[in-house]
DNA sequence: TTGAAAGCGCTACCAA
DNA sequence: TTGGTAGCGCTTTCAA
């Protein structure tokens, strides 16, 4: 059996609370009985239990729920780690899931991460509905909703600047002689996929473009319906000489059938969404950059001010994006 | 304050042993007492406890430790991934920790793990000791080694054919006529590493080639260092025509430095690990590959038979590796 | 079908 | 400096 603190107080000759003590690392016990007492648990392998100390302390739990798309995807792969950076000095650990953008999945996981008792929850909400989280959140386990805003539920919400964003990756290609720029874009309802799209439309009115349904693809959620798009989009009558990509996903897919296909003339490309190889590729792929490490901290920092007792109104935060010129987003019509 | 059964047991009417009955579903409860503590729950937006459930059941949590060097890494990452999806069904979590190769930090990750009794471990080892999880695995916390043995512990493990992976690597380059090929690795303490290099070796040998130090660049922890390694190795008197990259980090360095300094010769390269972009990059590159997705899931699978009650002897378990030509590997020298 | 009581491992409170 | 006791929220055991 697990050695319980009990079983270190009869082979330390002590009592329970006297482990407790030196457990817990309180002053207030003699050095002998101290180094008896540590000798105890070395000797029986005891280490305490969290479940009985959150029980018992009538607290949440040492873990911070992460609730994505998918943690493989290299975006939401850095938001976590950005998240764990932060809480590490704290001794809080991060427990992560994958949401495939289900919204069924997503409400399982969140009721087991509420289950769980956990200290908080960061999410990139997917589902149509997100108030059966207010009475957790009324309990005092903190939320923020990190990429996307909550629906139906005032929460603390860490959002990029997608509208600014997209418009400065159309305008940029417009710049650069574009008349006909295609979006390729994720899931038509998701909050990011709407807010490049009006970038896309903000960009094309100032510049006095019209607005073509036809250059327009949404509802690729992964990198192959991108592919797919991406050369339906070149078999127009009158193809885009320039796209602008929704996400880091979507930018996978189109240079994948850009270089499938082998163009007389490439399409210019901005992309949503910085990545590692994007200065190696041929050309050099610009991109509407941010940085979701930091985004990951600033979500766990906020995570922490609410737990640490701040109790003000819903904070919403828009953090900002740059663009990175860089070759592709630069060659002419 | 937060609902407890009490709560629910006092707004419906019945005791608390009913309302236990109703929340675990079990079925000696009578329709309308059902329907009526089902209302409460409800009304108190009751949620129950994990830790008290474990607590009393004396067992371990509805989580998985998952301790690898970084958490964003795209390895790291896929695995991760893996693990979830295989434990998806069971309603396990995975709670992921980075120690970036501090072995102190992954002490101790792995105690706040085991405190918070998770009930099972999936580690990619950087200690030089894991002989405190000993009790931990005695006590009946499953734990698997992945990517790299625990030393002076006797545990599950899943490896990949680091050997065999390199000496094909190496061999091919052999094969298209390189005679000074490089390998530039991770830290020289890491089992990967190791392996990796006994396969460059091995090939060198096969081939009648001789083993020459210039040519070996250990020690990159990141591509920042892989970029410093690879410029100097083009400085050598004679520098290598070809190189062995040892993991997706090295690579993406590698990589970096070869687009900066512009070659009239490409350097031919095969690299361990393969990642998305690599048949986008010119040329396209040529890896050894494996499925870290599937190695989570592995893994996964091997926890989940311990925590079925498979008391076997550890097991280790080696997958393969294969080569994916795709043109970086086979230019001449 | 329902309920009362004990106790999981721990910390808080009070007493010595 | 030390120890006893109560009780966190739940499941288990036994009784009605």
């Amino acid at each position: 059996m697990r050695p319980t603190m009990t079983d270190v107080a009869r082979a330390a000759n002590v009592s329970l609370k006297t482990v407790s003590r030196v457990v817990n690392e309180e002053r207030s016990v003699s050095g002998p009985t101290q180094l008896s007492v540590q000798q105890a648990i070395r000797d029986l392998g005891y280490r305490r239990n969290e479940h009985a100390r959150a029980l018992r302390e009538g607290r949440l739990s040492r873990m911070l729920g992460l609730v994505t798309k998918d943690v493989s995807n290299p975006f939401y792969a850095a938001l976590a780690r950005g998240v764990e950076e932060e809480v590490r000095d704290r001794a809080l650990l991060v427990v992560a899931g994958s949401t495939d953008e289900d919204s069924e999945r997503e409400r399982a996981l969140l009721e087991l991460l509420c289950e769980c008792r956990v200290g908080g929850l960061l999410v990139v909400p997917t589902g149509p509905d997100h108030s059966f989280l207010a009475s957790e959140l009324a309990l005092g386990t903190p939320v923020v909703f990190v990429d996307r805003p909550p629906c139906h539920l005032a929460a603390d919400t860490i959002l990029i600047d997608n509208v600014g964003g997209a418009r400065t990756a159309v305008l940029h290609l417009v710049a650069h002689g574009h008349r006909r720029v295609a979006y390729v874009g994720d899931l038509a309802g998701v909050f990011t996929t709407v807010g490049r799209l009006q970038g896309y439309r903000e960009a094309l009115v100032a510049s006095g473009l019209p607005f073509d349904q036809e250059l327009v693809r949404l509802g690729c959620h992964d990198s192959k319906s991108a592919e797919a798009a991406i050369i339906d989009l070149l078999s127009l009558a009158v193809p885009p000489t320039a796209v602008f990509t929704g996400n880091n996903r979507i930018t996978s897919g189109v240079l994948r059938a850009l270089a499938g296909v082998g163009m007389a003339r490439p399409l210019a490309m901005v992309a949503f969404d910085d990545f590692e190889l994007a200065p190696l590729l041929s050309p050099p792929v610009t991109v509407v950059a941010h940085d979701p490490v930091e985004l990951g901290r600033r979500a766990a920092r906020l995570i922490c001010e609410r737990l640490d007792g701040d109790a003000g109104p819903p904070r919403r935060t828009v953090v900002p994006t740059r663009l990175i010129p860089r070759g592709s987003g630069e060659a002419g019509p």
